[in-house]
DNA sequence: CACCGCATGTAACGTGTTACATGATTCA
DNA sequence: TGAATCATGTAACACGTTACATGCGGTG
């Protein structure tokens, strides 16, 4: 339920037709979620489906545009409160949540190793860090440092917790 | 890709039939993510199509247990390195990402809104982080009180760089 | 008895992912 | 001319989610 809202997102700044929308989801996510042209005509399917968007075809050109439909669930999405839901199934926990019930010793094991890769990884965005291209991929490359030192921490906790 | 890897885990230690897995991966992850039952079986029938697990049925009850190509693949799994593959789309980024490539100002909105959203949640799981019922939860609360701190923190980045 | 927990499944649907097929335009 | 990019789409498949149907056993 991501690229739904992206494409709507999308829209809401202009009409698009079926290319530029995958151009712009990836210019907007500073290129690191790169997206199957066509993923997006499936998805305008769908979206025009249930409503949400309107076509218009001219010269093989079929450009969309958001419906009223369209801007109501945009903007409810704008300022959906996640706290609703369940959080989202993520690895990095399953892993270390699973190895624990299964026993410490794996639970420990598994913590080293993911510790290893993510501070790799975090090495890396450090990195790219220095070099931002675009506004877009400095707030990415951000959130995923921010995001690898959160994990870092985390698995500190666990570490505590099962010692 | 999360069911899948959490059945195998839970077979790991020991053979079992749909529903001890149901109750089996609840218990493991605290309880957050409650898991249908119907999707423990199809899973199921798709890991043993897949060739990583093999089901023994007795008296009605199906016993289901890990082939040497599961332990395979979770042995994979347990040591795989997520710095290979591109990061997980995720919503808050994706809704601060597309708000700014928008406009300045639905950006600035955008982020106070979800600022106050994941603030309230932080609140929330800070409070049931002083009465964690069992070690899993324990963690689970853990992990989602530092990935809500650590998108607070981003958000004040990405405001910072936006102004 | 009626209800609840255990246990097994099927069906339908939504979304995401990849691969494939087609044609127009642009540019070296 | 040949390759890359723009542009539109279809088909097949994997995974997740919910709802529904069925039967057994224990307990108030």
């Amino acid at each position: 339920m991501a690229v739904r809202e992206g494409l709507l997102a999308l829209l809401e700044e202009r009409p698009s037709h079926g290319y530029q929308l995958k151009t712009g989801f990836e210019a907007a996510t500073g290129g690191v979620w790169p997206l199957n042209v066509g993923q997006v005509y499936q998805t305008l399917e769908r979206l025009e489906r249930d409503g949400l968007v309107a076509s218009d075809e001219r010269d093989g050109q079929r450009s969309y545009a958001l419906t009223d439909g369209g801007v109501a669930v945009l903007g409810a999405w704008w300022e959906a409160d996640p706290g609703d839901e369940p959080p989202r199934r993520d690895e990095l926990m399953l892993k270390v949540l699973l190895a624990a019930s299964h026993s410490r010793e794996h639970a420990l094991e598994v913590i080293a190793a993911q510790r290893d890769a993510v501070m790799a990884q975090l090495q890396r965005r450090r990195r790219s860090r220095k070099a931002p291209e675009s506004p877009a991929e400095a707030m990415v490359t951000d959130a995923l440092v921010v995001r690898a030192e959160a994990d870092l921490r985390w698995l500190d906790l666990c570490e505590e917790r099962i010692s």
